[in-house]
DNA sequence: AAGTCGATATCGCCA
DNA sequence: TGGCGATGTCGACTT
């Protein structure tokens, strides 16, 4: 199913628009606009040509010709209605929790296009973080040899540790993994788990903090340096 | 200038899609499609129907009817070309640093828009970090009184600190500013300014370190308890 | 509903 | 160009 229309009157484009949303349309509305956003921010946008993109689970998007972002958009979820006031076609886009509304208007249409989908398969994606913990689990020895892995997500007081594992000499192993280069953020998530650790075990064992990533910043070199932390470079298979 | 072709064969699609390329036109195409994706990471995406939009500035979105972030993409800046091949439409787009590709394959083409988009405004956004330094800066006794601000992105060993300043009794202050509710990764990110200050100074001084954010999570709290540093709730005017 | 963290994060700024 | 941090981050998963 599809549908087009180009260069309709506002009345016009308002059915069709009623229409795309009521039969769980993709909807796209092309047109001179001006847009306000009130939310977790607040924003304006003064009149140009943008396109919005109506999707049936509540999704809003506006683009420009510029940027992989939208510049105003609204989150799946949100309840989306169309009106024609004062010579105007205004599409609006309301949620709640937090509360958040976002209203375009076009003073005129280029065009209107309202399709159904058909799609049922999934992204299929490879080369995460997820990869990485996968391989490390099947070839533990790629961190060190005699490194053995003993848990995965294990909990702690600051949140739960990506590996958790033994060295050969017996010594507490935390692994925190990155599926790409990584800055002093890393690190900083890398200390709070062996803190908390040293902390919740309260027991003067040293505690062994590896991250591995693909490689690592400078300051983020410093940093492990500094805090006795430790680099294996790894990276997910793609 | 707008154009708009329903149900076309694949080499009238492909003549009016390199026409949106050439003319810097935004292009929309709609179909079933299968796309597949090596770079970063690497994912495929078997045979459904979906919108792909073209930008001038080399962006490509690969929207499916749900979810606000597309699919499958690729940034600004990368190569797009069209041809067909084997009884397919199929839209490329390759960047390089990093290397990756991005392949959209139509079986067939429900319709094709190319529109050259005027629009002369940015986005004019409130309610972010900077609002809130401006507030502070404006009015520093919202922190605490006597607090006076000395400097702000002040250079550390570990980046940049948000505001550098003094309290009423002359120690020295950092804060770091968040213009929304906060977790354990903001803690992490002012102990280490404040580790970075302790070191650069190499004086016993105490150093103060306040997040100021609307809120924190129950985590951040015991964070920042047992790390010595203080919360105080601002928000961004919005 | 809130917390936590990954992401092909994207984006902007600055060295 | 890489490093670094903000984002109306989004999204998935857990509690």
């Amino acid at each position: 199913m599809y549908d087009v229309l180009t260069q309709p009157a506002l009345d016009s484009a308002k059915s069709k628009i009623e229409t795309g949303l009521s039969n769980a349309a993709l909807t796209t509305v092309l047109g001179p606009c001006s847009v306000d956003y009130n939310g977790r921010a607040s924003s304006t946008l003064d009149l140009g040509e943008r396109h919005v993109m109506l999707k049936p689970d509540g999704t809003t998007l506006v683009h420009t010709d510029e940027g992989q972002k939208p510049v105003n958009w609204q989150p799946p979820g949100s309840d989306q209605s169309v009106r024609v006031d004062d010579q105007e076609l205004i599409i609006e886009s309301v949620r709640t929790s937090p509360d958040e509304r976002l209203e375009v208007s076009f003073q005129s249409i280029q065009f209107v296009a309202a399709v159904t989908l058909q799609d049922t398969h999934d992204l299929d994606l490879v080369g995460t973080e997820a990869d990485l913990k996968r391989q490390i689990l099947k070839q533990p020895e790629m961190i060190e040899p005699g490194f053995t892995p003993k848990a995965t997500e294990r909990k702690t007081s600051a949140g739960a540790v990506d590996i958790f594992g033994e060295d050969a000499d017996g010594n507490i192993v935390v692994l925190e993994l990155k599926r790409r280069r990584v800055g002093p953020d890393a690190v900083g998530q890398l200390k709070r788990y062996i803190d908390a650790l040293n902390r919740d075990l309260h027991d003067d064992a040293y505690i062994r903090g590896i991250l591995v990533a693909p490689s690592v910043t400078g300051r983020a070199r410093q940093l492990l340096s500094e805090q006795g932390l430790e680099f294996v470079a790894a990276t997910p298979d793609c």
